[in-house]
DNA sequence: TGGCTATTTGGCAATAATACCAAATTAGGA
DNA sequence: TCCTAATTTGGTATTATTGCCAAATAGCCA
């Protein structure tokens, strides 16, 4: 793979591991029906604020997210709304592997 | 987030951080074409084999590639080929972003 | 069987990702 | 201005990922 290739697929790397993560899916998820400010998800999530801002922080780096201000508070939505198509399939890839969990047994 | 939904979004998660990796997306890229054998993806990716092949057993573990053994070889290709929407897009997130780099300039 | 090829597995060192706490920053209201 | 609330940033310990080498495994063929 020469180096302008793998260029190229790391920043599309970047992008699809700033979804790879647990909480960060739940985020992508929440802001389908719109968008939410931190101290929100915070609760949603349970985790410490510092680590859902920089959660939030990641996606909106990878250009996933995009953020609004009003007063204090930091409004995050969806940029790309394309990306919760990705749920589908992901959907569809758990559903074959248990189907063929369910035939083993 | 309560536990079963932390296990939900665990779940899908891991098939996404299966993608999250430049030479995971080639090699995904490279299977839209059909399959191919490891030999054939270690030689177009310049890596070690061994690395490879722990590549290809993230892919497949994940539920996104099957495996057909074929004498001593194996061939390896997409399982469930929406996969490949996830490329469109990444792609959009990219021109996006790309966009605003230019308007800041 | 013995040798050869293709692939996987084990081990390990280097690097990256994660989560929390504490401290800094920013904005609003008394 | 001072206090408070919302958020981000810095620091750091813990855990996960990665890539190579060496060794193991599996299948073909002489």
């Amino acid at each position: 793979m020469d180096e302008k290739t793998h260029a190229r697929f790391e920043a599309r790397a970047k992008i699809i591991k700033s979804l790879a993560h647990p909480t960060r899916l739940f985020i992508v998820n929440e802001l389908a029906e719109g968008e939410k400010c931190v101290c929100e998800l915070t609760e949603m999530i349970g985790a410490d604020i510092s680590t859902v801002s920089k959660h939030l922080s990641i996606l909106k780096n990878a250009g996933v997210l995009k953020v609004r201000k009003d007063g204090t508070q930091m409004f995050y939505q969806l940029k790309t709304p394309c990306i919760l198509n990705f749920f589908q399939c992901v959907e569809r890839v758990l559903k074959e592997t248990q189907k063929e969990h369910m035939e083993i047994l």
